[in-house]
DNA sequence: TTGTACGCGTTATCAC
DNA sequence: GTGATAACGCGTACAA
């Protein structure tokens, strides 16, 4: 019913192995031949079967991406970077969102994809999971995105840095009581939550300014948990002066409580997030940026040079970050 | 090298055959079998070749979607709906970015997606798009998310509802001179677009009131053209009092431009957007919302059904808006 | 209920 | 440079 790569052969009056090599671009072709072979494909309107040459060759041609979550910015931003890349080296890329480890069966993402594609791109998952566990024991060419492991390449910013800027910001404005926003409760294996942690830590030393633990809490990266932990904050009986969220998302949440509460960032609490959201603009927030969507392309080519040379050596690509001043620290009045 | 159908047939002590019925639970297996069967298969650690089975079989178990962005919100969202139900039914999931037409080649998704999956999800394309015009040719099972087209499976929104409901609101309000922020410049064959349009006519008409062009500016469905839009419209020499956005991202930019005029929403404009971003509510948008994820959602399991009977007739589903009113049509005070 | 054997459409390995 | 042909790993008549 559809055509084959015989159907190809015979009209063009050679062989099956002849055109397989011609539509490849093999080389070891005549000019002449591979020409002609092409154009008849063409004419043809044939296409080879994906899943045959599979099968023959042994690559799938495609790569996965195993992502926690697809709508939140910084991950639909990511696929962005991640999906040009794939679609350039005509690859194809699937996308699977990898469950609550509480709630799925481990590693499924592994089960789901072996022999199904060639590589896989870890989006910010933390080391532990068992997904990267199963992929890694599987020797499967994996490059992570937002977290580090040793032997693996990732692309990633300098968390610690990041946390740096924004904190040591607020120490600047004056600010003694610096609260923090971050992620799961509980310390996690979740590498940017660990590591801008210890930034925020950092500097508070520096600054001889003493870490309270009732300033820390979770916000778990979304809207709803940042202003859940900014309303638990202003509840507190000495609230902070200033606080840094660990995600932009985090710090709109937050923005949402301030204003229900009828105090106004930048001039009754400072407020400052981290990514470089499309929104924090409009919003007026001062944030650290990250080059989302480099980040995912880094990734991508990196994945790729992976598998077309399986000997290269995992590979630790770090990208800046920058500070970006907005009202919400430096307002003066209402 | 890797494991095959054939050692666990040798392991069991039966046929691969045998293998082959009891793990996909065909039923003509002693039941006793095939429990020794998948033991073994799952003792050894044993997955079935995807692209043999494939092969083999003549299906893929894939599916892609085609979507003409990713990181946007609205597209982000379904994505997530989507992903949701392909994980449940084990199906794999390509992620395809539509080109721009003008720069790439025609129906590259055709070529790219033709025998490597079953079927596809069009995510808010034009049916004139040479993506859908050649999957149609094709006869390759299709379902359309956002966009309608004659003979195709779709589900979508009432767009022409949703935007009498938005400039109903806007007239109920006493405003006589309503704007409108759309897609792009002059008319296009995108379906949420046209009748978007011609439901804020229609009640315009209603309301007695006389479609004025100048008041209805291209907006492209992103935050900085809905800005400029807005930019454009303050310029008028009789600017309008309120302004029906098109999306809420675009709202947003309206939003910022206001601000950066000076102009408070719902005092000095009223505004009112679509979609139902996650965001409006922080920005105190009213919006009128739909159930994006829920369309991804349907979307993804009409395919599996068409996939699962191929005789089965398009169906048109469309799910329903509500009107949320907040600040930014209501507030009376800046 | 179970096993045998062929076919799925390419790629890759040899000869030529 | 080109052509046979044997894998690739599984599904599935068909036979038993």
């Amino acid at each position: 019913m559809t055509l084959t790569i015989r159907d190809v052969a015979r009209e063009a009056g050679v062989s099956t192995a002849t055109v397989s090599r011609a539509l490849r671009g093999l080389g070891n072709v005549d000019p002449v031949t591979a020409e002609h072979v092409r154009r008849v494909a063409d004419r043809l309107d044939y296409v080879v079967s994906a899943t045959a040459s599979r099968l023959a060759s042994g690559r799938t041609g495609s790569v996965a991406v195993v992502t926690p979550a697809i709508s939140r910015w910084y991950f639909a931003t990511l696929l962005t970077g991640v999906e040009r890349v794939m679609q350039e080296a005509d690859m194809d890329l699937l996308l699977h969102r990898s469950a609550d480890p509480k709630v799925s069966s481990p590693a499924l993402a592994d089960r789901r994809l072996r022999s199904r594609v060639d590589g896989v791109l870890v989006l910010s998952l933390p080391s532990t999971s068992p997904d990267v566990v199963a992929l890694r024991r599987r020797r499967m060419p994996v490059t992570l995105i937002g977290s580090r492991l040793a032997g693996l390449s990732s692309v990633t910013i300098d968390d610690v840095e990041g946390a740096r800027l924004a904190t040591q910001h607020l120490v600047n404005l004056g600010h003694q009581r610096i609260a923090l926003i971050g992620g799961a409760p509980g310390p996690g294996p979740f590498i940017p939550e660990v590591s801008r942690l210890e930034g925020y830590l950092e500097v508070l030393e520096q600054a001889g300014l003493k870490a309270d633990a009732r300033l820390q809490v979770p916000g778990n990266f979304t809207m709803a948990g940042g202003e859940a932990a900014m309303n638990s904050l202003l509840a507190l009986r000495r609230p902070p002066s200033a606080v840094f969220c660990m995600s932009d998302e985090m710090a709109f949440g937050a923005l949402r409580a301030l204003r229900r509460h009828g105090l106004t960032a930048g001039a009754d609490m400072a407020l400052v997030g981290f990514d470089g959201h499309d929104m924090a603009d409009l919003l007026d927030l001062t944030t650290v940026a990250q080059p989302v969507e480099e980040l995912g392309e880094a990734g991508a080519r990196d994945l790729l040079g992976r598998l077309a040379d399986e000997t290269a050596g995992p590979v630790e690509r770090i990208l800046p970050t920058t500070l970006v001043v907005r009202g919400s620290t430096t307002r003066t009045t209402s």
